[in-house]
DNA sequence: CTCCTTATGATACTCAGTATCAACTAATCA
DNA sequence: TGATTAGTTGATACTGAGTATCATAAGGAG
């Protein structure tokens, strides 16, 4: 997990100016451990620099992401989600009657990953697993739902 | 792969009715082979059937893809495409660079899922695997872009 | 054919993401 | 240091995918 500053440093070898918002969005972005919108950036930042600009938020995510410091995932909702990329590997399920999120961790995928790059010919840079099902309260009150 | 009739059936087994628009839409989705997008369809369908509303292939296209007959992929640009889910269980990986899809089958999860399962306590209905990485013809352009 | 329910398409709307541009500022160097 | 300059910011306006509404049209069971 790379640090703030070793992030702005490679910012600045690439050209790039380190800038208070930038340095705002890059901190904040490392603390979260879920997947975040663009809007939740901005709404979080704005309390503190109520100056800061929507446009300024898309445009350093996009840097981010060009740097892989994060990666861009789909959201069943049609908006992009956005999770930092060297967390390690944490993934989660998420339960669809209360939204109750657990984390788990150590998916094997690499035997997995091996045998679809071998089939589709694409090198696989990364891959994104998320689980739904029910949490153990909620499993117990589903017959309204079952078909 | 399903016929149009064998969809529509569904659909009015469903309680849906089988009407003009859906069974256009239908017969169109399935000549397609490679992702399409909803601005696609209704591109297409306008020709020949002018009066055919975009919300009636939203619609539509939400329709078939609870029915599982297409499936919605993620693309880099945003919004969304959609590939005919062939029988049995596929998933997709996408070019990070192009945005081409490759569908790919026999991800054997069972033995994580249930590893997570019985980790976190959730039943597993669910799961969504989203590799990203570089088709073939993108992995010979990326010089300007690594590091 | 009748009747009820569902589907359609026109229209207006939402809102994530982008283009523009004048004002600003980080970095480099004299 | 202060001048210079290229990169950055945020206000504003815009785009375009997707959705909500609603009056009208049509499917289908009987
Ligand atoms: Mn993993
Ligand atoms: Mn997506
Ligand atoms: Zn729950
Ligand atoms: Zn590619």
């Amino acid at each position: 997990m790379r640090t703030a500053e070793a992030i702005l440093e490679t910012m600045h070898e690439r050209g790039c100016r380190v800038t208070g918002p930038r340095r705002a969005i890059v901190e904040f972005v490392l603390e979260q451990c879920e997947p975040f919108s663009a809007e939740d950036v901005f709404r979080a930042l704005r309390r503190v620099q109520p100056t800061i600009g929507r446009a300024t938020v898309f445009r350093t995510l996009d840097l981010l992401a060009e740097l892989g410091v994060v990666e861009r995932v789909h959201h069943p909702s049609g908006t992009h989600r956005y999770v930092v990329s060297s967390d390690g590997h944490r993934h989660h399920v998420v339960c669809v009657r209360c939204g109750r999120v657990a984390a788990f961790s150590g998916c094997n995928l690499e035997p997995i990953l091996a045998s679809i790059a071998d089939q589709t010919r694409f090198r696989i840079l990364d891959h994104w697993l998320e689980l739904s099902g029910l949490c153990q309260a909620c499993q117990g009150e589903t017959m309204a739902v079952s078909r």
